[in-house]
DNA sequence: CTACAAGTTCAAGTCAACTTGAGGTCAAGC
DNA sequence: GCTTGACCTCAAGTTGACTTGAACTTGTAG
């Protein structure tokens, strides 16, 4: 179990070293010591690392990520909170896909104006409710 | 065709007021006129931001969505564009599925230690590369 | 032993997407 | 005719997620 440096964690992540240095202030990742001044990180901090990336992608916060990663003792993950992820995600999946068909809609309709075209009018409207202040996805 | 004011715009979309006048000012949506000092939108604004408030969900920054929706007169959309769009969208839907899995493990898996369970490290790397720096989800 | 690259801390800066506040304008109702 | 409420402008503030800069410390290579 070889401990990396920043630098090595850096590449291996494609994540700046002040940007792997803030996620340790706010608690996502943890260094496990130092040599000389430089931080230590365990090798496990790479799947860390792209969890937290995953979940960036998918629009969650990193304070959002951070109630999930939560590298403290305890392990409090509140189930209940993981499922409203889970329906959140569904519900995300579903506007991305809708937008898809709007786009490929704009990318293929010959009309001038899309926004006056009936078809894809139909693509839009539904349901667009905002998620927690938050999450600015 | 009956004109809106910007409160009756901001209700029917739950946008508010300094929201649409931010979007104004930034040619994501226009004002057709004045009445006296105030603002008069057309109808199909709605439309317009149903389409905004979409593209928002799904992750695009304001100036991403404004090239789509461009108000200005040339119809002006890039095709090929359009369509890089909806590989990233393909893209999108696919880290948001893995990232669902990856949570249905968590709050399934009883293991303490999930970032050390070879199952849920199995949900995670694939490929998540990231956005264009102007998007910042 | 000295230089240097690569690390460190801490404060301040940046960017997007708004919101808030101060100060002003107007049509409407009393 | 004057107050009220809803709008206006413009500047400045806010939040999240980092980056950048200045000043400092180290292990290693020449």
């Amino acid at each position: 179990m070889q401990l990396l440096d920043i630098s090595q964690v850096a590449k291996q992540t494609d994540i700046a070293p002040s940007a792997l240095r803030f996620y340790e202030e706010k608690g996502l990742i943890e260094s496990v010591g130092r040599s000389g001044m430089k931080r230590l990180f365990e090798p496990n901090v790479i799947v860390q690392l792209a969890f937290i990336q995953l979940g960036k992608a998918a629009g969650f916060s990193l304070e959002e990520i951070g109630t999930i990663v939560a590298t403290n003792d305890r392990p409090d993950i509140p189930r209940h909170r993981l499922l409203e992820r889970i329906d959140e995600l569904d519900t995300q999946i579903r506007r991305l896909k809708k937008l898809r068909e709007a786009i490929r809609h704009v990318a293929e309709c010959p009309y001038t104006s899309h926004m006056d075209c009936p078809q894809f009018q139909r693509l839009l409207h539904i349901g667009v409710k905002r998620r927690n202040k938050t999450g600015s996805a």
